[in-house]
DNA sequence: TTTCTTATTGAGACAGCGTCTCAATTCGCC
DNA sequence: GGCGAATTGAGACGCTGTCTCAATAAGAAA
């Protein structure tokens, strides 16, 4: 957490903003989630503690965090977004399936060099590489063939 | 256009559905674009010829052709969801530029075969598998560049 | 410490994209 | 042609996120 106070607390001094309460407090609560969370989900955390902060005001200061790269915005579609902190150096992507809503996330090394390989060929600069995989998980599946294979059986 | 509508109407009866003028009138609008395009404008594309159909249907239908897969939906951000026909078998995926909000489209079967890989690791059966990238055109790269070895001049 | 400037906040109105509702219409099987 | 059900149209509605603007508070200067 202080590297983290420390990195957002360099940035707003370098674009000449203020550190304030309600920063540090969203700050300290996308980094007390470790695991993906919409902005209003996090504010009412927040409110839940008792930390008196609009929800503007969340909404302006993840994207703050965003921007300064402490933070991961991540959309799943229309109705979803999430946010997430940094856990240093872990560059993952995402499985959703469309059954169950589950998350899940991967890592793969190989797959962000070739990303970045690509960009580099259409002389693109990337500042965010994502690959979303919408699809069924190996639960729902399993569900669905159970189904399948058996359905509202016979006479 | 034939075989799209063949396909169209084979999912439809395999679906219990039911062939419509405003079916067709969608499937034929989108596949008359040979780039992405969104709900909207698709929508007031129609009007403009006079097809008289609403905006929900169009949604609707959209959603319907994204599900039998003769239509891709891709999500830029918050407020930009475009779809596009799909040109038999060019799967392709998108790198956006922030700063001119220009798509590029590029094509690339080992990045696809990676992330077919993965899924298959997970047990994930992909539905549709999106690379998206977010960043810097090489114009936009340029343009700042320019700005920035020749800024405000001189005293 | 007090003062002063200005970034930030809070509350709620607002905006945009989709979705939902439900009566009216149309499809397509008999 | 007639019937039952799927589809449509029009607009209200919902949700996420943004904007407004007066009030507040950060932080530099005195």
């Amino acid at each position: 957490m202080y590297q983290e106070t420390a990195a957002f607390e360099h940035y707003i001094r370098d674009h000449g903003l203020r550190m304030t309460n309600a920063r540090r407090a969203v700050l300290e609560e996308i980094f007390s989630h470790h695991e993906h969370i919409d902005a209003d989900r996090l504010h009412a955390a927040m409110r839940g503690k008792g930390l008196d902060v609009s929800r503007a005001t969340v909404y302006r200061n993840l994207d703050l965090l965003a921007d300064c790269g402490l933070v991961r915005k991540y959309r799943l579609d229309r109705h979803r977004v999430l946010y997430e902190h940094m856990h240093a150096g872990m560059e993952h992507d995402h499985m959703v399936c469309r059954e169950c809503g589950r998350v899940v996330e991967f890592v793969n090394r190989d797959l962000r060099a070739q990303q970045e390989e690509i960009c580099r060929a259409h002389g693109f600069d990337p500042d965010d590489l994502t690959v979303q995989v919408v699809g069924c998980c190996i639960t729902c599946k399993k569900a669905r063939a159970a189904r399948g294979s058996a359905p509202p059986s016979g006479p």
